[in-house]
DNA sequence: GACGTGGCCGTTTTT
DNA sequence: CGGCCACGTC
């Protein structure tokens, strides 16, 4: 601190400072020690913490390798990296930058002997994950009727934020009740197959590096002595094994410096304890707090709601934040007949205002996942693009997996899970009879699946299979040779091309086999990329990567498209215009979560953090909505309250649109009589706010949703069905490579790449590609 | 061993 | 309604 004064003194002000408050400035320069940065939404935190880091760096003179810094998502981490590499040059590059789990990685990469690993292991997803916890139910006799394997796996999850390992004592303590008995069975069971596989879970990339930091004060010294200064962004969400990791970090010096925002916390179910920051104070006293109260992205109407809504909570520090940007836009309020009406509305509203904000600063926020279904059916009647956060991602996509199956085994001999998944895939005439002897092979000899496998070889046990399996081994052993030396897309190209995944869809000339193959395509341009920027261009590195890449990471501000996403996606970013739909009892809050006495009514109390977070996103101008009506998984149409949380939203800031029933749909209640300054009654907006552009892309339901009737004819379809495309006619006929002869049935899109249905003697309907098609 | 069909189950949020 | 899994058939 003392060093920091003595240069402002010096320079009395430096380019780094400039623009920043006051508050600000001080979380700057508050370098040594332990300092908390309460920052709230929309406070220029990131901006802080870049400028921090490059203040170390510059003046100051701290080595970047020197500086640690952790975030929770990819693009947060890159966003830093990005500006602090503005400040500083290319001595950015030489700072540990990275989510929690990347550097966990790196952390446990380093430290793999200690912690009983080959450098070389594997990351199981959750889905991994899960079919290794379906086995073990399987092995150890438990119905799935009784148990599911995902509750087993909530389990090994909880156990491993708190560091708890299956051996440990207060598990073991802890287990009275018949499910926490047979839990800490299956977690013993897990962790030896995952060793076995020299494998890890995305909980053993913190809580294993923190074990072995805890066993071994020499490394943990060590450790702590290279880096000087750690940062952490959003520290509201860290668990508590996250926390002991920073603690042995920063035992040597504790220069820490930790930001975040208690109203922001939602991700407490997955092991997030708020108490990390409400107690960091006296953990680590004694701290320097600082709190960064002003807003610099909303307007003032929109700061005004969020900061009404977010009171309605009792545990929280309480900041006032505040913002010296004008009123703005007052607040849209919808309160539409139905989920799909309110799609429409969005898409309708968004479709209305194209002229004046662009795509990609237009997000709509759900909170869940399965509300997206109905939004992305609007958005594409209305030809709107979008990107949809969340929903199935691209690594996770079978094709994608079976590549990476095959690219793990290579890199990691040992990775059951890769080897059982690649040695299916393509069909290779090999099932479950051989693998599960395989298996009994390798629960019984203390092998890996692989290893059991090419024993089973040796032995001259491999029942019919023997060559088949052997001719995978061989294969892959081919594979194998040189991949450290060569580039990941270089590796991956011999994969999709010797493993047969390409030709197998290539042979398949469906229309999703095609979509199917350009996502292989674009994995090996993920690839390149990887190699062509990472330190490191090999497939292993490239691994490591994917295994902890988030959706959000993809999104691209350069594309024109308004994005989709859950309102927990929703952290951390920024748009101009916002949309939070489907505001109802039941859905936000959620009524898993509407029990108010239950956890003293903490869990509401994460709702209506959420819900702010989802409204402190706006800058100029933000639509609530709910629906009276909404779809449900089964396909009833359900009745709905609009949620308790619009009635702490100050009427005066809100206008209400296009109401049917507005009296009784306003979540206030009927307006007292003779209030006259009431919001004006939906007729209003009804009779002509807006103005179709393109009426025949427009379901008439909107302006009078009675009248609909759900139905096939309900869907006005995107693209045009009926025409002929390259000569092919429905009632006509069309060649094969594989079908042969079949007659063709329907034509959708056009080109080579329209898709069309044929009906094949001996096959049956199939859709296909008009280019693997020829004339009959 | 591969592939097809039928039943069942589910949706809170994810690094 | 739709996706996944288990079972049955070829």
């Amino acid at each position: 601190m003392a060093f920091s004064q003595t240069i402002l003194d010096s320079s009395g002000d430096h380019p780094l400072l400039d623009g920043l408050n006051a508050d600000q400035r001080a979380a700057v320069l508050a370098t040594e020690g332990a300092v908390l940065v309460l920052a709230g939404a929309g406070s220029g935190k990131t901006r802080v913490i870049t400028h921090r880091i490059a203040w170390l760096v510059d003046p100051l003179g701290v080595p970047a390798w020197q500086i640690l810094a952790m975030t929770f998502t990819n693009k947060a981490a890159r966003e830093m990296g990005e500006r602090v590499g503005h400040a500083v040059g290319s001595r950015s590059r030489d700072l540990w930058l990275g989510t929690f789990h990347s550097v966990g990685v790196r952390l446990l990469r380093q430290l793999a002997g200690w912690a009983g690993l080959q450098p070389s292991f594997s990351i199981y997803d959750t889905d991994d994950q899960g079919r290794l916890l379906a086995k073990i139910c399987k092995a150890q006799n438990i119905p799935e009727s009784h148990y599911k394997p995902k509750q087993f796996a909530s389990y090994i999850d909880k156990a491993k934020n708190r560091c708890l390992g299956p051996d440990d004592g207060r598990l073991h303590e802890a287990a009275f009740g018949a499910f926490e008995k047979k839990a800490l069975a299956v977690y013993e069971h897990y962790e030896r197959d995952m060793r076995l596989a020299n494998a890890v879970d995305f909980g053993d990339l913190i809580m294993r590096p923190v074990q072995v930091l805890a066993k071994d004060p020499e490394v943990c010294a060590n450790l702590a002595r290279r880096f000087r200064y750690v940062l952490v962004d959003e520290f509201q969400d860290t668990n508590f094994a996250q926390f002991e990791l920073l603690k042995f970090l920063t035992s040597a010096h504790g220069n820490l410096c930790v930001v975040g925002d208690d109203d922001q916390s939602i991700y407490s179910w997955r092991g997030a304890e708020v108490g990390n920051i409400l107690s960091f104070p006296e953990v680590f006293a004694p701290a320097t707090v600082i709190k960064l109260e002003r807003n610099y992205r909303s307007t003032a109407t929109i700061l005004k709601a969020s900061t009404a809504l977010v009171q309605g909570n009792r545990n929280r520090h309480g900041k006032v934040l505040w913002t010296e940007s004008g009123e703005g836009d007052p607040i849209t309020l919808a309160a539409l007949p139905s989920d799909r009406d309110e799609a429409d509305w969005v898409a309708r509203t968004v479709d209305g205002m194209r002229d004046r904000v662009k795509l990609s600063q237009i997000a709509v926020f759900y909170r869940t996942n399965a509300c997206s279904r109905v939004l992305e059916d609007s958005m594409r009647r209305f030809r709107l693009p979008y990107v949809l956060l969340g929903g199935m991602k691209f690594y996770e996509r079978a094709e994608v997996k079976d590549a990476l199956a095959w690219c793990r085994l290579l890199v990691n001999p040992d990775d059951s899970a890769g080897f059982l998944r690649a040695v299916t895939s393509p069909k290779r005439g090999i099932g479950d009879t051989t693998l599960d002897a395989v298996q009994a092979h390798a629960a019984r000899a203390n092998l890996s699946a692989p290893e059991a496998a090419r024993d089973l070889l040796r032995r001259g046990e491999g029942g019919r299979n023997r060559e088949k399996l052997d001719g995978f081994f061989k294969l892959v052993d081919g594979m194998r040779d040189g991949i450290d030396h060569l580039r990941a897309n270089q590796v991956g190209e011999r994969v999709l091309a010797l493993s047969g995944l390409r030709k197998a869809l290539q042979d398949e000339g469906s229309p999703e086999s095609q979509d199917r193959l350009e996502n292989l395509q674009q994995l090996l341009a993920a690839m390149s990329e990887h190699a062509d920027s990472a330190d490191e261009p090999t497939l292993r590195s490239f691994l490591e990567n994917v295994a902890l890449v988030a959706d959000v990471d993809a999104l691209n501000a350069d594309k024109e498209r308004l994005a989709l996403m859950t309102m927990h996606s929703a952290k951390g970013l920024e748009f101009d215009v916002t949309f939070v739909v489907g505001l109802e009892e039941g859905l936000c809050p959620h009524a898993n979560v509407v029990n108010e006495s239950a956890r003293d009514g903490r869990d509401l109390e994460e709702e209506r953090r959420l819900l702010y977070v989802a409204m402190t996103r706006a800058r100029k101008k933000m639509h609530l909505s709910y629906a009276k009506q909404r779809r449900r998984f089964d396909g009833l149409d359900m009745p709905t309250q609009p949620s308790r949380f619009l009635q702490q939203v100050p009427r005066e800031l809100v206008q209400v649109e296009r109401v049917q029933d507005w009296r009784s749909a306003l979540p206030w209640g009927a307006p007292a009589p003779g209030l006259r300054s009431a919001p004006a009654p939906a007729a209003v907006s009804r009779s002509g706010a807006w103005s179709p552009s393109r009426p025949s892309a427009l379901p008439g339901s909107l302006l009078s949703p009675h009248q609909r009737a759900a139905g096939p004819g309900d869907d006005v379809p995107v693209i045009d069905r009926g025409g002929s495309a390259d000569g092919f006619a429905p009632g006509g006929k069309a060649r094969h490579a594989r079908f042969g002869l079949g007659q063709v049935l329907d034509i959708a899109g056009y080109g080579g790449d329209a898709q069309i249905t044929l009906n094949f003697p001996g096959y049956g309907v199939k859709k296909v590609i008009a280019r693997y098609l020829s004339p009959a």
